[in-house]
DNA sequence: CTTTTCACG
DNA sequence: ACGTACGTGAAAAGT
């Protein structure tokens, strides 16, 4: 029998207080109008909501506690304690934290002399068991005594909407002991936050080795003879007292007197009227324009303002001006492919709305938008190019941009829909296009046309009004260069690339699709047999089962949800298992196979033989682009397996070649800049091997012949992790020794490249003092998590700190050299066109002739995009692919 | 729709 | 004690 029923269970209290502390740098930023601090209640809110949807609970309970003092004061006067005052900036919000319940349409329950563990303990062990699931969540640990078989308990561990389970098997397997020794564990060890006292010197770890072996703190005093003589026992001894005292202190009551009962808690979701209200409030405008309710929809439809357009049927040259707004509306995103539906543009009072066969058609509509006189504005500049240029038109002279202008101002901005990103620059007057046209599968227009040409209108007005917005913006945070001279060039740069595409030879992927196909049957076949049963092997759970349950291997790693089957752990299993070394073939050749072969065959457009990937110009925090449908940065080269897959990629005309040319090391050289580093400085300027330089600076070694291949590619491994962001656990799994050696190397690298050091230094509390960090060319990535008193969300951001003026130059200056390289193309009047960029690699196709020229021009050009204090250097090859062209 | 794995710089 | 190296995207499984 299925348990229909779930109950959830929270600890309002410490949940809050959670929330608030996660949220505390930005304090001042969570204010509503009324100047209430509002970050406890953000918390809180996105926590329940992401709970209700994961846990989908039938009856919800929210307890708090009750007062100051409760019955645990009774026996022990300091119990909490110690703690600081509450602040005020806190408990202000606790009143409105009810009114969020209410709109939520969730019960809340408080009990004077009783703490919400106490309230949530009674009921998660008097619900029947066979009726109810109970989940709990809190922010403090010492609920985890309340887990059983129907009963887990979630506690936060990154701010509040990241939760660590908790159940029987899990509190065994990480500490060894039953949920209920959690008790005992306090009563030894005690508890700082709650001023549990515990024994004298004796901490957690003490205490889990004392409950295995005894299981109890009864069970250690009956046998407080059997230990040995030591400063441990005296403790235990003298302070008998206070053990049991803290125990009872941390034993959560399942008796608790309450006045409920599960069947008052039933959960029927959210009482909108009150969530809206709630939201109106505390000024929580993103979570108002998400709710897509019918009702809110009907109130937020008098409350958007109207725009005023006219659609029109037939196009007039009137229309058009200089600095207008231009939308083209397309159902889905891939805009090679999608089918424009609808066309906007306009200023602020004066907008228009036609049908694509009308506009598109147009002479006049034509020649505005290729009259590099006029300016226009836009939301998605590539997007609209890349559409146009489908039907003939080459749209000129796009002033202005609102996605590359927001992403700019802040790189977390990432969405592709206009209305959130309106919403980003508080303008709140565009739906989202999920409310107009729906989503996934069932996306269309509206019956109602008109709802779709007002919905165009809005997005015009908007892109027109923060055009303006946007601009003064830029130029407060000294970045109208980045967004002038670079981002937006580079805009259009990308769109030729997009649209030129690269040809594919789909024949060579077919050859190699039904040769894989049969060695994939191969290996398949050799597992089965050695497992002794067939299997999905494409099922890491699955593969799971067999390895570590059927054949009994030793779990190596786990994962959330189970064994961990990835290459490192099945390689470390290599040489006790014969079966990893098929399952390693198989899920590389697998891979080639689904997502390379299979997936590239899919994409080629049947016309042309071509791909046109799409380069996200607004999605990676430090700058960089990244590509989809399909992803051309991430084809394999590594091993020569995968590599052949270049072959297929191959000139578009008979005689022509693939040209490559690629940055040598440019993110060191970009460190040595902005480090202004001697030692580091010196081995780029006189162009030595950067690996081996180090290897002789961190070991000590006099001359380059006596660096060993071993020695290199350790610092090889060092000079990652500095640019990474450098971490003496990361290094040390990186190169598999201690962390005591990991810290040693970076002890070493930074005494001899002390300018690097200082850096590192001056870059985190630059970031710390100022909340962002910026690259050479002013992009700004901000680190809301770098005075975090969290150590994992603050080392986190430190190393980002570290990291991304280093990765986020090196792709500013590949930007850079794309739009000069362009530009230089068309001067010299070469055939020669750019097809890929990776990262630090630029891919062109050329006809045989121009390849001599084009190794001058593109090095020339790459070199020096930007002077450093450091050269900049370039490889190139050519060849009939892809693969050729190393 | 999320999780795991794996491809690249 | 804590437990991750930085930045991405795609496929497949499983919920």
């Amino acid at each position: 029998m299925t348990k229909k029923n779930k109950l959830l269970l929270i600890d309002g209290s410490s949940v809050a207080f959670r929330a608030f502390f996660a949220l505390h740098q930005q304090l001042e930023r969570f204010k509503n109008k009324s100047g209430l601090h509002t970050n406890a209640l953000y918390g809180f809110h996105n926590m329940i909501e992401s709970v209700l949807t994961k846990e989908k609970p039938s009856h919800v309970l929210v307890a708090f506690d009750a007062g100051k003092t409760t019955f645990r004061n009774e026996f022990f006067n300091e119990y909490k304690s110690g703690r600081s005052k509450t602040p005020n900036e806190f408990t202000e919000q606790m009143p409105y934290l009810r009114e969020l319940l209410d709109g939520f349409g969730i019960k809340h329950y408080e009990l004077s002399n009783y703490e919400a563990d106490d309230i949530i303990g009674t009921l998660s062990d008097t619900v029947d068991p066979a009726i109810f699931d109970v989940v709990i969540i809190s922010g403090d640990r010492d609920l985890t005594q309340l887990a059983k078989e129907n009963v887990r308990v979630d506690i936060t561990v990154k701010g509040v909407s990241e939760l660590k389970e908790y159940t029987i098997e899990s509190i065994a397997d990480e500490m060894g002991i039953k949920p209920k020794q959690i008790i005992d564990l306090k009563g030894l060890a005690g508890d700082t936050s709650d001023n549990i006292p515990g024994v004298t010197k004796i901490g957690e770890k003490t205490a889990l080795k004392l409950l295995k072996e005894y299981h109890s703190v009864e069970g250690v005093y009956e046998h407080i003879d059997e230990l040995k003589k030591s400063k441990m026992k005296e403790n235990l001894i003298n302070e008998k007292e206070v053990a049991f005292l803290s125990k009872r202190l941390a034993t959560i009551m399942l008796d608790t007197p309450i006045t409920i009962g599960v069947n008052d808690l039933a959960y029927n979701g959210p009482d909108i009227e009150k969530l809206v209200q709630f939201y109106k409030e505390m000024d929580f405008k993103t979570h108002l324009s998400k709710l897509d309710t019918t009702e809110y929809d009907a109130a937020n439809e008098e409350k958007r303002e109207e725009v005023a357009y006219k659609f029109v049927t037939e196009i007039i040259p009137e229309m058009f001006t200089d600095k207008t707004g231009l939308y083209l509306e397309m159902l889905t995103d891939n805009y090679h492919t999608s089918e424009i539906i609808s066309v906007g543009w306009g200023h602020e009072n004066h907008i228009y709305v036609s049908d694509p066969e009308i506009v598109l058609n147009s002479p006049y509509f034509k020649e505005w938008a290729q009259d590099a006189a006029l300016s226009k504005q836009v939301f998605d500049v590539k997007r609209t190019y890349v559409a146009l240029n489908r039907y003939g038109i080459e749209l000129k002279n796009s002033q202005f941009d609102i996605l590359l202008a927001s992403y700019i101002l802040n790189t977390k901005d990432n969405s592709k829909d206009l209305s959130e990103v309106a919403i980003e620059h508080d303008y709140y007057n565009v739906s989202p296009d999920e409310s107009i046209y729906g989503k996934g599968a069932k996306i269309h227009i509206p019956e109602d046309v008109s709802i779709m040409h007002e919905h165009i209108a809005h997005k015009i007005k908007a892109i027109v009004l923060l055009s303006e917005q946007l601009e003064r913006h830029l130029a407060q945070n000294n970045q109208t260069e980045l967004f002038y001279d670079m981002e937006l060039p580079l805009a259009m740069v990308l769109a030729k690339m997009e649209i030129s595409g690269i040809k594919v030879d789909a024949q060579r992927l077919r050859e190699m699709k039904v040769e894989f196909a049969e060695r994939l049957i191969g290996i398949e076949n050799r597992v089965y047999e050695l497992a002794g049963e067939t299997f999905n092997l494409n099922s890491p759970k699955q593969l799971g089962v067999i390895l570590f349950e059927k054949m009994g291997y030793p779990v190596i790693k786990k994962t959330k949800t189970g064994y961990s089957t990835a290459v490192d752990v099945l390689e470390q299993l290599r040489d006790q298992a014969p079966i990893v070394e098929d399952i390693l073939e198989y899920r590389q050749i697998a891979k080639l196979q689904s997502t390379y072969i299979e997936g590239l065959l899919k994409v080629i457009h049947g016309n042309s033989g071509k791909i046109h990937t799409r380069y996200m110009q607004t999605i990676a925090q430090t700058g960089r682009l990244s590509s989809i449908d399909p992803n051309l940065q991430n084809i394999p080269i590594r091993l020569e397996e995968g590599r052949k897959v270049r072959q297929a990629f191959v000139p578009s005309h008979e005689g022509w070649k693939i040209f490559a040319s690629d940055y040598s090391q440019i993110e060191l050289r970009v460190l040595a800049h902005i480090s202004d580093d001697d030692h580091l400085k010196e081995a780029f300027i006189e162009g030595q091997d950067i690996h081996a330089s180090t290897a002789m600076r961190v070991f000590g070694i006099e001359k380059q012949e006596d660096v060993t291949p071993a020695m290199r590619s350790q610092a090889k491994a060092v000079n990652f992790g500095i640019v990474y962001g450098i971490s003496d656990y990361g290094l040390s799994k990186n190169l598999d020794i201690s962390r005591k050696e990991a810290q040693l190397f970076i002890d070493t690298y930074f005494d001899k490249y002390p300018g690097v050091k200082i850096y590192m230094e001056d870059i985190v509390r630059e970031a710390k003092e100022k909340g962002y960090v910026e690259t050479l060319f002013h992009r700004r990535r901000y680190l809301p998590d770098i005075n975090s008193r969290n150590f994992n969300l603050r080392s986190f951001a430190e190393r980002t700190a570290m990291n991304t003026p280093i990765q986020g130059s090196a792709a500013d200056i590949i930007k850079v050299a794309m739009i000069e390289m362009d530009k230089r193309l068309e001067t010299e009047g070469l055939k020669a066109t750019m097809l890929l960029q990776v990262h630090d690699e630029l891919i062109f196709e050329a006809p045989e002739s121009e390849i001599p020229l084009l190794e001058k021009l593109v090095a020339e050009v790459m070199e020096n995009a930007v002077a450093l204090n450091v050269p900049l250097k370039v490889d190139s090859s050519s060849g009939d692919s892809w693969y050729d062209s190393k």
